[in-house]
DNA sequence: ATGGTTTTTACTGCGTC
DNA sequence: GACGCGGTAAAAACCAT
């Protein structure tokens, strides 16, 4: 039940999301200048140290510990980078980054003066700006890995993904992160994601590749189809039918019945308030039973995720309908 | 919280191979 | 006797109110 939860931060950068396309290699390292006692500056890209005021090269540690690949913008770099923030708990930084303190006391505990006073409130103001903004891009970062891995995990293409990730951007530009799980909402994401690009799974199939459990799932999924008015329509049973007809190895031809039955049934309005999936499920049973193909319900049951039962009721009502329509034809 | 609807679970009987 | 199938009742899940 506790997952990975994300810290809420009083202050926020008002830089969007899109346009963190700068060069991220920040000084590592700082010391001082042997010649001009200047600050040193860590040039990973070069692999030398240099003097930051004289530019001096000190070569002291050239071993580039930065990836060895480029990047030349965002995107790219969420998808080479192979490594994701490390798992936390609570905060993403497991509280190590730095905090200054509020009170206006040096290290003595004696009051700072004005001028002492504005500098530190300065740096407070910018370490947490520095701060929210990392906690953010790992937070992306491991997000858009959580949602790439399942979308691999359940066949997804490509599109889907982009739909995925835009969505958890918005999620997490409208603050909407805190007090849920980053897989929460990935996963969410990605379910919306499937489905508003009609390649829909079912939540049952989304549940067993997310790492988070299916009811905080589907409340992190209402809370974010809610907070963000994601225009989901009911997924279309026949965005399942191909899917499960190939796991079945079911017949071309059946296949074309199943899909005419749903369309019948659509028609009629037969489908409103039953679930999509248990319709095309039924529809995959009933498909092969008209062209004398042997599918059993257990079957598609497994395949499907549906009981054997909805199957049976689905599948009456879909012949039913198909019979008026031959009767009315 | 509640009530109505849908789905699932569990169990039973029937026919067939 | 195992299997596929149909039906039923009760429980659980879902959804709007």
């Amino acid at each position: 039940m506790t997952s990975t939860r994300i810290q809420s931060y009083s202050e926020q950068t008002d830089v969007s999301n899109e346009e963190r396309t700068d060069e991220e290699r920040a000084p590592e390292r700082e010391d001082t200048c042997p010649e001009c006692g200047g600050d040193l500056v860590a040039d990973s890209e070069h692999g030398e140290t240099v003097c930051g005021a004289c530019g001096l090269v000190v070569e002291e540690d050239s071993v580039d510990r930065g990836p060895e690949w480029r990047a030349f913008d965002a995107a790219e770099k969420d998808q080479k980078s192979r490594v994701g923030a490390p798992t936390t708990k609570m905060m993403h930084d497991k509280g190590l980054s730095t905090n200054i303190g509020w009170q206006d006391k040096d290290a003595y505990g004696n009051s700072l003066g004005s001028r002492q006073r504005e500098k530190m409130q300065r740096l407070r103001k910018w370490n947490e700006r520095f701060r929210t903004r990392d906690s953010k891009e790992r937070n992306l970062k491991q997000a858009l890995g959580e949602i790439d891995r399942m979308a691999s995990a359940l066949g997804l293409p490509e599109d889907v993904r982009e739909t995925a990730s835009v969505i958890y951007r918005r999620a997490l530009d409208e603050d909407l992160l805190p007090g849920r799980s980053i897989e929460g909402v990935a996963t969410a994401s990605l379910y919306a994601a499937a489905r508003q690009t009609g390649t829909p799974r079912s939540i049952d199939e989304v549940a067993n590749v997310s790492r988070i459990d299916e009811m905080e799932f589907k409340r992190t999924y209402r809370y974010i189809v809610r907070e963000l008015n994601l225009q989901i329509q009911p997924a279309d049973p026949e965005d399942y039918v191909a899917r499960f007809a190939s796991d079945l190895g079911i017949s071309d031809e059946s296949e074309r019945r199943a899909r005419e039955l749903l369309r019948n049934a659509k028609r009629k309005g037969l489908h409103s308030g039953k679930s999509p999936v248990g319709l095309a499920a039924a529809a995959i049973y009933a498909g092969p039973l008209l062209t004398n193909e042997k599918v059993t319900q257990a079957e598609v049951s497994e395949v499907a995720q549906v009981s054997e039962v909805t199957i049976r009721n689905r599948y009456h009502e879909l012949l039913e309908a198909d019979d008026d329509a031959y009767a009315a034809a």
